[in-house]
DNA sequence: AAAGCGAGTGTTACCGGTAACGCGAGAGCC
DNA sequence: GGCTCTCGCGTTACCGGTAACACTCGCTTT
């Protein structure tokens, strides 16, 4: 015995023990219908006899093809990624995909490894954050050869698949939300300067710009978002720029966070300074007072990540194209 | 040509171009001190010219070791799990672990299908959270062979290695903190009665009971925990039992919730209730007022789930034994 | 009755790597 | 000079499945 085997039940052993090959345990296992009803019977009661696991590994080795799918998220505390993950397991899942999630901590080389790694893995397609990758990941994407998805974002040249919204035009239509209420100094707070705080940041400048008023108010940081965070930097911001009358955090968290330092303040929202945030997360109805947001379709894009995607594993030819799931400004009743 | 390949560059292609077998190739890359100098050169600038990336799944077919351990987590919009896991991925990453993520959703039948589809998938080792499993989730363990980590709670009968911490004993002591400052009548507030939520309310009681206090005052719901649900279930409960003056919420997204009704009823916090939160999230530091919290070291928890994991995958034999991490009662002055 | 056909099972080859062992050449040693 | 040892690479077999095709029957079909 050169080399000793897992110790693992094999498709081997249960054709042994019913006097068959082991191409027809496979079959009866796989495709019950091909193999007559006695035999299958027999064959399935040894494989739950021997508790058998098919191996994977070896099967994706064989057929070329590992059912599963990576999902790369920056965040695994960020509940934004929650509901696309959600979605997108929904339609994978029942078509027998299993969806493996990968974390990037916001890291574009984190996100090169990643998909080094799961490319190693055999994936049948990738689903990145973003439309932003390092120059070696767009190498090792094109060398796979593998579907891929790029969400959140839009893009004018997808890799492949893209489906998301645009941030810029989000990020716009709330400033301009708070311009149409009479806001007239209105800040821009950000944490973890990422591509899609970029994007919302344009937008409100453009928006303030259309609309004559000063863009000099933005605070950001390269720091993560917190709540705590959001505090000390309306804090800082109010210290800095005291007539500020409206500011608009790139995300829910930081807007609470920012409320937060408001109450202690004992400084009336929105009478005093109108907040809002972005993503449309539960905390901003269940703040007293409650917080404008941008409600993103999340859910829906992860439905449709899932829909595009079976349609390209089922074989749809590489035709890029985007998908502009828009978004909701919601007030909240506090602009 | 029976079967078409994948079309991707394999370790024959370099060996062809480079005019040695490929098992010379796939020492260089992996042992890069057994070939000689010069021939490693050319190896390696063949494999970035023809942009060689490794099959895994055919490596770990021949190895019989994947280099990959699963992490199964309930919630990915729960903020808990994303330190764990941190911990995790710092301690086994550097190791060459690719931690694959499965998300569960809280329910155990879930949890049984991962376990199983990770098993096929052959990682080397599993991550889960709670240390109640379905009977058959247990058969597959057992089947498998592999090392198991269960982590967040203790368990006197640990299948493997067991980290954690003692949610009763969290429970009881966060209930005491709360007689300690004079609190006479404390409820209990919990969404998604799951295990831990069990044991921390178990300790609640007998804190409660010890002190010859009524534990009558306990609403739970199986519905997920939103910010937006604590705020509901405490006006639920203050509605029903007006006189209550400390309430102990099962985490600190509940905590925040119901602070906010608090803040909407004007309800002075912690004067007139004093509210206690449980894991000691970002969020109890930011509110005003902060709010009290049983602060968990997930952080560490993480790591030393990585050094056990590492020691087992290592060859250390089995010997089941529970760790007991602790916790850290934190009022932030505000019962 | 010969040919055709489909259901059910087996044969063979292969997926893309890795382990174990083999073997020749040069070095070091006595 | 002969022996052993190590280095560097090749041979062979194998991991545990799956695809493609072959084969055997019994039953129609013509």
């Amino acid at each position: 015995m050169p080399r000793r085997s897992s110790g693992r039940v094999t498709l081997q052993d249960i054709a042994d023990r019913v006097g068959v090959t082991k191409i027809t345990v496979s079959r009866a296992l796989r495709e019950p219908q091909r193999v007559s009803a006695p035999l299958r019977a027999r064959i399935e009661s040894a494989a739950k006899a021997l508790g058998y696991i098919p191996n994977h590994i070896a099967g994706a080795l064989a057929s070329g093809c590992s059912h599963s799918v990576a999902l790369l998220i920056p965040s695994l505390s960020n509940a934004v990624f929650s509901e696309i993950q959600r979605g997108i397991e929904e339609g994978l899942g029942p078509a027998g995909y299993q969806v493996l999630i990968g974390h990037t901590g916001y890291s574009f080389l984190e996100e090169e490894r990643l998909i080094d790694t799961y490319l190693r893995f055999g994936v049948d397609a990738l689903i990145l954050p973003g439309t932003r990758h390092t120059e070696h990941a767009r190498h090792l994407l094109t060398c796979a050869d593998v579907p891929v998805v790029e969400t959140l974002e839009l893009t004018d040249t997808p890799i492949d698949i893209n489906v998301g919204l645009d941030q810029t035009a989000a990020g716009a239509a709330m400033t301009r939300a708070l311009i149409e209420r009479g806001r007239q100094r209105i800040g821009f707070l950000a944490a973890r300067m990422d591509h899609r705080t970029q994007l919302r940041m344009a937008g409100w400048e453009s928006a303030l710009r259309e609309a004559g008023l000063s863009t000099e108010h933005c605070l950001t940081t390269s720091h993560p978002s917190t709540y705590r965070l959001g505090g000390e930097m309306l804090a800082s911001m109010l210290d800095r720029w005291p007539p500020l009358d409206g500011i608009f955090c790139n995300n829910d968290d930081l807007a609470a966070g920012a409320l937060f330092e408001c109450q202690r303040r004992r400084l009336e929202v929105p009478q005093a300074l109108s907040l809002a945030g972005f993503n449309g997360l539960d905390i901003v109805e269940a703040t007293t007072p409650m917080l404008a947001t941008v409600v993103t379709p999340r859910r829906r894009i992860g439905e449709t990540i899932a829909e595009r995607l079976l349609a390209r594993l089922g074989g749809a030819p590489k035709r890029p194209a985007s998908e502009d799931m828009g978004f909701e400004i919601r007030t909240n009743g506090s602009l």
